[in-house]
DNA sequence: AAGAAATTTAGAACGATTCTAAAGACTGCG
DNA sequence: CGCAGTCTTTAGAATCGTTCTAAATTTCTT
């Protein structure tokens, strides 16, 4: 036993695998923390003071690596509010994002209430990609 | 003369005097090359590299404080679309952005004939403070 | 269990930005 | 006009978030 652990660590292993990602420790601990509960927004910096808290703990390289990972393989997207931090999102569904300035909280919203009209033609040559909706408030 | 001068550098003096900012030599350089012509984007090393081409060298920490004092003072509102780079808008009305993925080129567009419907009440204990759309495109 | 390949790690390295303390420039006052 | 006082500039160090490196460890395949 130890190898295919019972019931604990439900099916992260298998989502990591499905990814084309090693289920290693390492991504387990941090895939369980981003993904057992509600959607979340972190930061490496934060997902690493939180990691470092279980029993595992993980170096905050591996924590940037896991990342970008994510990102890539669709399990996170990374949302850009404020200059010289990065936030990943759980959500990666389509909606957007509150970002109260103070203290760079992020809420997400759904898109599918708010319809964007007129908005003019990708310049030549070019693909719409994503479009994103930051709605800045302050306290 | 040379305290007032006749029509070389127009208003950049008044202007920034108008802001709340001493008109220096760098500071009034800066200015001219934001200024001057259309609605530009800039990064504080493009910008930098901008000004050493011209008689009066500026060094890239006066470039930071001076861009930082603009955009604190409404003449420049910093654009926020990639991790780890900040962009500087020379268009301070209500418009928004494309964003050529691959390059990192960043064109306004007018939000005149853009109408966003359904967007959801601020979080409660905060104002709305702007809205920005970012249209990423890609090649 | 053994070997090959991928991953983790600590720490160095990096790029962008800010800070520091000292030197220099603008302004108001006489 | 000339000087004091305050603000600004500057070079370089420092900082911050992020990525890279090379070595040690883990995972996967057999």
């Amino acid at each position: 036993m130890g190898s295919t652990m019972p019931g604990a660590s439900p099916d992260f292993t298998a989502r990591l695998r499905a990814a084309g990602l090693r289920p290693t420790r390492q991504r387990v601990a941090l895939a369980r923390l981003l993904f057992e509960s509600g959607h979340r927004h972190v930061t490496a910096e934060s997902l690493h003071v939180e990691v470092k808290s279980t029993q595992m703990p993980v170096s905050l390289a591996t924590v940037y690596n896991a990342l970008n990972q994510f990102r890539d393989a669709g399990l996170l997207r990374e949302v850009v509010v404020a200059p010289g931090r990065s936030y990943f999102d759980t959500n990666t569904g389509h909606h957007h994002h509150f970002f109260v300035e103070p203290d760079g909280a992020l809420h997400d919203f759904p898109s599918d209430k708010v319809t964007i009209a007129g908005l003019p033609a990708p310049p030549k040559g070019t693909r719409l990609s994503r479009v994103d909706v930051i709605v800045r408030v302050r306290r």
